[in-house]
Order: C-alpha cells, then structure tokens, then sequence
DNA sequence: TTTTTTTTATTGATCAGTCAATCAGCAAAA
DNA sequence: TTTTGCTGATTGACTGATCAATAAAAAAAA
C-alpha cells in the first residue's frame, strides 16, 4: 500500500479534516486523533507529517485564507470600474462561501489564536492589512487618500462585524444582505465626502 | 480562620480571577487550579463554590456583561436627546473601560465559546437584543421605524468590529477614533436617509 | 451558662481519564 | 539497501472532579 508522493495528499487531507473537525467542535479544542481519524490515518501518521498540532493549525489556518485571497481575486479580475471592484472585494468576504459553517468556525477561532500564536497573528495581519489595501486602491479613485482610508477602516470593520454576527447566529437579516450594508455604507459615505467638498469649496 | 459568610467574598474572588487568567492566557485554556491559585485558595475549594468549571465561566461572562450593562446605563442617564444618547450608548460600547486587556481578552473567548455553550450564547444575545434596542429606541426619534431598525444593525455591527479589531492589534487608529467611526457612520446614515425622504417627496 | 449538634469553610490526596508526542519496527517502492 | 510511508503501543504530563478529614463558627439543647 505505502506509495510513493503521498505527502501532499496526506497534508491536505489533514488540513481538510482540521477544518472540518474545528467547525464541528466549534473550537480549536479538537484532538489530533480526531482529525488523523476523519483523515483516515492514525495518529501517529499526522505527527509525521506535522511536527506538532499547532503546526497542524497553522497550516489549516494558511489554507482558509489562501482560499480568501483567490476568492478576492477572482471576482477583482471579474470586475471593472471601482464600484464594482469593491463591490466584488466586500461581496468575496461576505459570500457564501466564506459562511460555510465549518469555515465561519475557523476563523472565528483563529481570531482566538491570534491572540497568543505570534505566527497566526501574522497571518491574520496579512489578511487585515489586504482587506485594507484593496479597498483603499479602489477608493482613491473616488475620493482623496485621507477619505479613502479612513472609508476603508469603517468598511474593513463593519465586515468584520456583521461577519461575527452571522457566525453567532445573532444576526436577523440573511447572509445576502451582509454586503447590501455595507456598500450601502460605502455608497452614502463616499456621497456625504461629496457634500463636504463641495461645501467647502 | 474559617468565618461565615466567605460565599460571596470567595465567588467574588474567583469570577475576577478568572477574567485576569482568561486575560494572560488571552484563551479558554485555563486550569481551575490557576484560577484558584490566582484567588488565593484550593482547587477544592474553587470546585466547592462552583459545580463545575464552565459554571465558572459563565459566571465570569455573566460578571463582564453586568458591568457592560451598567455602564452603559449610567452613560444613558448622564445624555439627553437622542444625539448624545446614541453617543453615549456607542462611547459604553468603545470606552476604555471595555478596552482594558482583560476585559478584551474575556470577551474573544466569550464569542467563540458562544458557538457551544447554550448558555453563552443565551448571555451573548442578550447583550445583542439590549445594544439592538437601545441604538433603535433612539433612533426611532429621528427616523422611521425601518430605517431605524438597518442603521442600528449596521452601526452594531460596526462596533462588534472595530472592537475585535482593537481587540487583535488590528487597529491603526487609538480607541479614541473607534467612537468617532461609528457615530460618523450615524450621521451620515441618517442625512441621507432625509435625503431620500426629501428626494421622495 | 455550658455542652452538644449542625452547618460552613477548607484542604491534601487522589482518581480516572485525556492527550500530544515518541519510538521501535514493519512494509513496500526505488 | 536506502528511502518513504505507516502503525500500535507507550510515555509522561496534565486536568477536572471527588472525597475523606479537619477546624471553626453558629444554633440548639441541657
């Protein structure tokens, strides 16, 4: 049975299971011998291939947003024209597939880990600071760089929250509406920017 | 030594220290016997008081949503008008008081042990229903019903974010601005909804 | 008032269970 | 025959919870 290039499958079925172990504890307290199980593998075969369990958590955490990051940019490639772009940046992180259940778990948990594992504060920082970045590129060319940023903090937040809302289930509206707030937010903030040039001018 | 009347002194005691443990360890992931240490008794004594040891951690979430909540009240009754009464309800929210390390740390961990623990997540809701009708009861005097009800969830949602990212280091701005974010949000949302009105008539 | 009983407060020791990690060793390719 | 893949068994450390035992205060009885 032991074949040989076995490792990648291995790790991605390990990190798959993680997902998915961690999505159905609702926490990171999951054992390594439930995950090496749901991957089908002993124990002792995911210390093999991760040298420790966090090590394992990284690489699963690594995964969810690698797969943020290609949902980003696909839709960003789709689009055209800074409404749409951002559009397609707010409707990627508030999408359905990024409230998959067990994949809401997840990142909900890694916000935890974040706070104590310097390597997934890391991570999380790249994943803050692209949400920012994108956002920004797209508001310069609606309005001044000051204006852009701080519209991109508000909409950056405001993700972030109705995110964490919909993960604990006290939110009213449906997943769809998530993004309606917040181009909405987008949309009235950038028409009031308007205003106060004009008025000052 | 032993006296009567330890209960609440001890309870006390122990529902403190295990916000600071939650807060060091910035994680679930602390013994009963640290907590207990921390509070200057036994293990025995800490399971004595308390059946078990999420009884304990419901107690501690129970002890941060009451200070919540009076803080929030005493802001309520200092304001007057709905302007500095949503003020005040946003400046509870993203005060400094909520902002302590601790405290922080106590309420990540809360949100995602919200996802088992029923519990928890009645607790958590109630904190939700309470920010939801608080933000709609002031807003109803200054726009229609429906209105209301959508800015009070985007402006919730707002905070439940800038915290969490205040809350990981995310944040490039100091607490101070979190405030300002939100209540700019309000107003904004509000002027352009007599835009709209006025737009309609 | 004194004595006895009950209640409250407290702990050290320990049980029963869990878990991450290791290791020695086997099987099949290369 | 060396490398890669794989596992059962085991280790060592930890943890929540329980319990028997003890001390002091309060209440009841004498």
């Amino acid at each position: 049975m032991p074949k040989v290039g076995q490792e990648p499958i291995r790790k991605a079925a390990l990190v798959s299971a993680t997902i998915h172990e961690i999505g159905k504890a609702r926490s990171l307290d999951v054992t390594v011998g439930q995950i090496a199980r749901t991957a089908g593998m002993s124990t002792a075969l995911a210390h093999y291939y991760f040298d420790s369990k966090s090590a394992l958590f990284i690489a699963a955490m690594r995964h969810v947003l690698g797969e943020f990051g290609r949902t980003v940019r696909l839709g960003l490639r789709r689009a055209s024209g800074p409404d749409e772009r951002l559009r397609a940046i707010v409707e990627a992180s508030l999408g359905s597939d990024q409230f998959e259940e067990h994949v809401v778990a997840a990142w909900l948990v890694f916000y935890v880990e974040a706070q104590r594992a310097p390597e997934a504060a890391r991570l999380l920082r790249i994943y803050t600071h692209r949400l920012h970045s994108n956002l920004v590129h797209e508001l310069l060319q609606l309005t001044g760089r000051a204006r852009a940023r701080e519209i991109a903090q508000g909409a950056a937040a405001m993700i972030d929250g109705l995110y964490i809302r919909h993960a604990l289930g006290n939110d009213t509206w449906g997943g769809q509406n998530a993004v309606r707030f917040v181009t909405d937010y987008l949309e009235v903030m950038l028409a009031a920017g308007d205003a106060v040039r004009r008025r000052a001018e």
